[in-house]
RNA sequence: GGUGGGGUACCGAAGCGGUCAAACGGGGCAGACUGUAAAUCUGCUGGCUCAGCCUUCGAAGGUUCGAAUCCUUCCCCCACCA
């Protein structure tokens, strides 16, 4: 790949870049002396499951692999060992160091369906930063300003507002500033929140005499709900591990306006591609949930195995559209009459007998697909019964 | 160390002696409508043996016929000043 081939590859859909001209120097340097350059991504050990706010950036990495870089994963395990700094709940049990290990190798099964293991050099940030002394962190400190980290938009805004800001989460940025030193990174990419880290990381470089390292942030794609960001805590998120029907149940739920940022960000289409495809919908050529449909079933073949999309995708149909069966259901041993609360609560399905009460008396709750609202109803059980709660949840009695 | 402001259900936030299982908003769930879309509308959202009862308003005691609301002690949080 030349050159210009590279930067047109490589800066697609960022939202930040510092900056376009210093990329062009570190790549024409790099390829004077054949190496290819190193690209830093961070992550946090303590939650593992891969979600699809994660692939927009493991996609930017892989392109640099393609284009023949090196991509260190700095898998956060000493600063996943303090907690989490955006301090909402409360402080994240510390891990040990076997759980450190079995989240990390866990990470790496679900990172590698996207990056390509022989370009990435998997680091552990504990190793360097475990061995530090205090007088080191102190030493470190001195380098940046309060100044500096309350330039930082949440934190003056926090400041503002009188809302606490711990001394930990302002040593957050400058540890992972330190990161970028230890392993001399070329570029660092991260979601457009991570945007003052990655600038101090620049920071931190010049200081310890390196040449600071590009910064590219990409956007954080909105979840299911569309609203916030996809997020583990916030459970609108799809997780790359999750099964073909989930992931595809899932994403049919998602709006039409985002189904267009899932088709850019997580599935790389070109940019012109969609705008066909948005022409078309437009134009009444092409239903939209034609368009959601394969977008769902693109995710689901790359997430987990070729031709799964297409297998989620006709049951989907076949149990939505047609309001069919699914092919396999939980099955619930019972034996002899049971009151329709219990069933409901026994199933799983409520935690609560209030809550039973409640799907019940809505017309939630249907045997065989007759709706049933009388919360007193005693259910004969007959091997092969049919219970459904909402829209999703099957169980087949048996007895 | 001093001053001030706080701790209420999943979250935010009202309530400041009875009418409080606790307004309102968000979230969640169910229903209607659909493309299981989204948006919208409606209802529900502590537990139970459910027209009744039981356990909740930082913790423990107390005052009272009656406390989320008053008093005492304690624990925790925040800001400001030093």
């Amino acid at each position: 790949m030349t050159i210009e081939e590279q930067l047109t590859l490589l800066t697609a859909r960022h939202v930040d870049l510092i900056s376009a001209g210093e990329l062009k120097k570190k790549l024409e340097t790099a390829a004077a002396e054949n190496r290819g350059l190193r690209i830093k991504y961070g992550a946090d050990p303590s939650a593992p499951d891969i979600h699809l706010g994660h692939v927009v950036g493991l996609n930017k990495l892989r392109e640099f692999q393609d284009a023949g870089h090196t991509v260190v994963f700095i898998i956060g395990d000493f600063t996943g060992m303090i907690g989490d700094p955006s301090g909402k709940s409360a402080t994240r049990p510390a891990l040990s160091r076997e759980q450190i290990a079995v989240n990390a190798e866990s990470y790496k099964q679900q990172v590698f369906k996207v990056l390509d293991p022989e370009k990435t050099e998997v680091r552990f940030n504990s190793d360097w930063l475990g061995g530090m002394k205090f007088e080191d962190v102190i030493r470190l400190s001195a380098h940046v300003t309060v100044a500096q980290l309350l330039a930082r938009d949440d934190f003056s805004k926090r400041y503002d507002e009188n809302r606490p800001i711990s001394l930990v989460e302002f040593l957050y940025p400058l540890v992972q500033a330190y990161d970028s030193v230890m392993v001399k990174a070329d570029v660092e990419l991260g979601g457009t929140d991570q945007l003052f880290n990655l600038l101090l990381g620049r920071e931190l470089q010049k200081v310890f005499g390196q040449d600071p390292q590009v910064v590219m942030t990409l956007p954080l794609l909105e979840g299911l709900d569309g609203v916030q960001k996809m997020s583990k805590s916030l459970g609108n998120y799809v997780g790359i591990n999750e099964s073909p029907k989930e992931i595809f149940g899932k994403l049919m739920s998602v709006s039409d306006e985002l189904m267009w940022k899932y088709f850019l960000y997580i599935l790389c289409r070109r940019p012109e591609e969609i705008k066909a495809m948005q022409a078309k919908v437009a134009a009444d050529e092409l239903h939209p949930r034609a368009v959601k449909d394969e977008m769902a079933r693109c995710i689901v073949d790359r997430f987990a195995g070729a031709g799964e999309g297409q297998k989620a995708s006709e049951e989907f149909a076949r149990i939505f559209a047609q309001k069919e069966l699914p092919d396999e259901m939980p099955e619930l041993k019972l034996s002899g009459k049971t009151g329709l609360i219990a069933l409901v609560v026994q199933a799983g399905f409520a935690s609560s007998n209030g809550e039973a009460r409640r799907l019940i008396q809505q017309g939630g709750v249907r045997i065989n697909d007759e709706q049933i609202s009388d919360i007193k109803a005693v259910i004969t059980p007959e091997n092969g019964m049919i219970l459904k709660v909402g829209k999703r949840k099957f169980a087949r009695i048996v007895c």
